[in-house]
DNA sequence: TGTAATATCTGTAGCTACTACAGATACAAG
DNA sequence: CTTGTATCTGTAGTAGCTACAGATATTACA
């Protein structure tokens, strides 16, 4: 399957699926003659598995982690484990400082009138000292 | 005020200083005569203004909006309600899109037993077709 | 078979918001 | 006056793509 039709089937550009075989996530397919990239069923089944490691938030480093865990010897459910939730921590992390950003920043704009006046509560907070 | 005080005083990296410089959220500061920028008050302010607007995560795009709102003739209560809602937005959007992450990931993690055994649910969630 | 349209190729540069150097110069303290 | 620290400029790196340019391959149609 040439490069195009699979960037169709998983939704994933062009330019990324060259971006993982420069980045060693997904090997170097087979080339046609003439040099262009065609794809195994296998090979978009990796595809894939980063695509929703992606989804999920995996880093292309985490995915490289797990995809060293899927290749070896056997899938170790402890060590996939132990990195779902690391990543877990790092999500949650996230969603605190974002949330504490919307708490803030919704107060201030609830006491902001948006009508146009010069006196703004949300420029005051952002220069007080 | 040299740029080593400033840092220590605002918590900004010296790189970063010269980086709202270069980028022009901060006017360039007067130098000494070996060429040592020294920062006047109102430029610390500013910087303290830019630094507490990338703590409620706006961009460098949103913060020159700002900025340019501030330094306008009035302050325009409404323009900056606007901006702020925008971003509040984006935030919430951000919220969501890391909250499905968490539940979905969630939900595997609890799926695994975390033992040392090949069958592992997150692995197969991220294989299946 | 010829040609035109489309697909793919490689390589490079851009995006965000910094951070990390290297090598040179300035400044402060003793 | 020397030594140590601070600052200077400029460049390159980070993550995960995305967007080209200019060249070639492939396919569709006449």
């Amino acid at each position: 399957m040439t490069i195009g039709k699979v960037a169709e089937k998983t939704g994933c550009h062009i330019e990324t699926i060259r971006y993982y075989e420069k980045e060693r996530l997904l090997a170097s397919p087979e080339r046609s003659e003439g040099g262009h990239r065609l794809y195994t069923n296998s090979l978009i089944e990796r595809l894939v598995f980063i695509r929703r490691s992606r989804e999920l938030g995996f880093s292309v480093l985490e995915i490289r982690g797990l995809l060293s865990i899927v290749d070896g010897e056997q899938v170790s459910c402890e060590r996939v484990k132990h990195l779902a939730e690391t990543h877990l921590e790092d999500i949650r992390a996230k969603v605190r400082d974002l949330r504490r950003m919307e708490k803030t920043l919704g107060e201030l704009s609830r006491q902001c009138s948006g009508t146009d006046v010069p006196e703004c509560p949300i420029i005051e907070a952002l220069q007080a000292s």
